[in-house]
DNA sequence: GACCTAGCATTAGCCGGCTAACTATTATTC
DNA sequence: GAATAATAGTTAGCCGGCTAATGCTAGGTC
């Protein structure tokens, strides 16, 4: 069975889709990868990232996860409480200060550490297997800029920005 | 107040991210960008892709919409509950074959055509205002090779193997 | 005709993402 | 000190994605 992954719209050959068809595929075929991968070790796509940032700090506010995460406080609640109820972190409220909840690493939550940082290696690994070693530093800074240019909110602001944007 | 987006965990620096850290996040911030623009037509993010198909082949059959819009069944007919709950579409079991389920336009749905062109054509020109015409092509091409990889079901095994595979 | 298989779609339920609306706590300001 | 503003989390509800399990229809085979 051919496991096909990713949602487009362009006809069949991939090269000429637009970037805008590409981006989703694209990500969905490295999503699912990385959710098949880290099924071993019992996460879900997505809670990697919060234990990562627990293995460099382990109590961390959720309010500083969010932010870090960049996602909004509710998806960050819902993730965490699933986390908790897997047994992989705590949460406390903070006695320092009322309104924040500490997020910290239970002992099953820090075994995955090298695991995941494994698992994370082979999906990088065959993420790039592709590509040169100097075609993955141009696609870092390719996906940097679009990032960048989709994050910009809206109008470029004052000829003198345009500007400056036009001549990099 | 800044709209952050994506999921990332490396540092502050874009550049240096992993490429398996920039993917969701372009994707994050693309997706939400074509959500926001869509939003201008009462469309959620995603639900283009259906329309889109819909513009070439009106009825057309569940199957085959799920199929090229390479999701689960679940999927698709969420989707398309949705949007046939939204006016933009309808469904109708087939008279020939009375297990598959004809999707067609609606009026509504018709009428969206030209303003979400126009909104993806937007998106696209966001999306690359920072990419010369030979860096979109270059990006393009990485981004196709990269979903190839990611989608390959594993190691590319020995040689017969492979060449078992190809010949499926 | 009876049986079995294949194909199509749905339901239930989980995961990550969001907005809107709400509560509770701390910090400011007057 | 009281009223107000800012901050932190939660709840409800929607959207797109998935798997597992179910039902229904059509095609074969005997």
């Amino acid at each position: 069975m051919t496991r096909s992954t990713s949602t487009s719209v362009d006809g069949g050959g991939l090269e000429d889709a637009s970037i805008s068809s590409l981006i989703p595929t694209v990500s969905k075929a490295h999503r699912n990868l990385a959710g098949s991968l880290l099924a071993e070790v019992g996460l879900a796509a997505g809670q990697q990232f919060v234990l990562m940032l627990l293995w460099k700090a382990s109590p961390t506010s959720q309010a500083d996860l969010t932010k870090q995460l960049m996602i909004e406080p509710p998806t960050a609640a819902k993730m965490l409480a699933r986390l908790e109820k897997a047994g992989f972190i705590e949460r406390r409220r903070s006695a320092a200060d009322g309104r924040v909840v500490l997020v910290s690493l239970t002992e099953s939550g820090r075994a995955l550490e090298a695991p995941v940082t494994s698992i994370w290696t082979r999906l990088e690994e065959q993420t790039t297997s592709d590509l040169t070693p100097a075609e993955q530093a141009q696609l870092r800074h390719l996906l940097s800029r679009v990032t960048r240019s989709l994050t910009a909110d809206g109008d470029p602001g004052p000829p003198e920005a345009a500007a400056r944007q036009a001549a990099r």
